[in-house]
DNA sequence: GTCTATACCATGATAGAC
DNA sequence: GTCTATCATGGTATAGAC
């Protein structure tokens, strides 16, 4: 049986191996980070044996690097299906309120900020910096065209803005205010959203008088 | 004591000795996190022997406990010596722009949020847990106050409050502006302050001053 | 491509001389 | 208390059988 089919088929079964393996990974790294994560665990949560990781990809790097360009993708498809005829801050919001949720489910490792061993991996990774300026770039446009909407400070540089959004997607706050165990997800979210885009000063417009 | 001025002098000596270790830690701590720091790099900042170390403190773990402990004691004395004339919000936002200065001076490590390892450690350290109690009391209860002054909105709990400060003073944006190299130590800071207590929305009251 | 077994190395911690 | 030298552990990666 030589059929085309059959080589279709495989490849299926490998992708759908991979994306098992991948999902593992995303969920030890949300869970210990790179360092601390091992390729024993990865192994054992898969269920299948060490050396076999080693086919589906050459090193712990890659591993990390497939799982965070497929999250990457996944966020990518969320922003591309907003609707354009939604204002770019309640765009920006739903973005941030999506990521937040994923996070809250257990799938969003930590974004590499001074982890310096993923990170230098990362930069030499040409598919994931590609896609981070994808997103660079469509973020970026969404928040200045909500500047000229007048929903975001104008004495913010775009950058700011941009870099803000993704700090708050992994805010260490979420994981302090679901250990109190006092807040359901959706409160924690809320809370995130409103000391991100609001602060924490007052309410501004109190259209029934605060006390 | 039979002697009490040598061994005064010398107990000193020691001080100043685990003092110069604890700055090592401290800057290594802050440059790569617990994980990345190894005893070898302590050693080699501080100048002598890796077996030297273990003289003064037992393991790894303690000496990383050492450094939060002496950052957190520096940190309580700061919000203790500022004015209590001064209002709560002020002297809140005191202590974020003083701990991100100190930060960007390259002195404070990102706090435990997620290192499990360190965290496990410290969360068992009396001493350490005592520190925090007695600094979430003190941020708390200046909270609380600016709260009643109408300076933060009521409709966040306080304990959301004290953990977005938190995260703030260890916020991922922060890194990434100063590896843009666009904006100084100072203007970074002055955007953290904005982005945290107005949030990203428009200013409201370009009119008259708030509160 | 999957397994068992192992090479190899980094690192936390210790021994023992001085 | 400082050093040099060493141990012990654990983790990435690989070899080789099937």
């Amino acid at each position: 049986m030589n059929a085309p089919q059959k080589r279709s088929f495989k490849q299926q079964q490998l992708i759908v191996r991979e994306d098992a393996i991948i999902d593992a990974v995303n969920g030890l790294l949300a869970k210990k980070g790179y360092d601390l994560m091992t390729m024993d665990e990865v192994a054992a949560e898969v269920g299948i044996a060490k050396a076999s990781l080693y086919k589906h990809f050459p090193s712990k790097e890659a591993l990390a690097a497939a799982a965070m360009i497929r999250l990457l993708e996944n966020t990518l498809t969320y922003v591309r299906s907003l609707d354009p005829a939604m204002p770019a801050l309640a765009r920006l919001r739903s973005i941030l309120q999506w990521a937040l949720e994923v996070r809250m489910a257990g799938g969003l490792p930590t974004l590499p900020a001074e982890n310096t061993t993923l990170r230098d991996s990362l930069v030499n990774n040409f598919k994931y910096v590609g896609k981070v300026l994808d997103m660079n770039e469509l973020l970026g446009d969404l928040i200045e065209q909500a500047k000229k909407d007048g929903a975001i400070r104008i004495d913010l540089p775009t950058e700011v803005v941009l870099f803000t959004i993704y700090a708050r997607s992994c805010d260490p706050s979420v994981d302090y205010l679901k250990m109190m165990g006092q807040y359901t997800d959706q409160q924690i979210v809320d809370f995130l959203l409103l000391t991100c885009f609001n602060g924490l000063g007052p309410d501004p417009s109190p259209a029934h008088a605060p006390k």
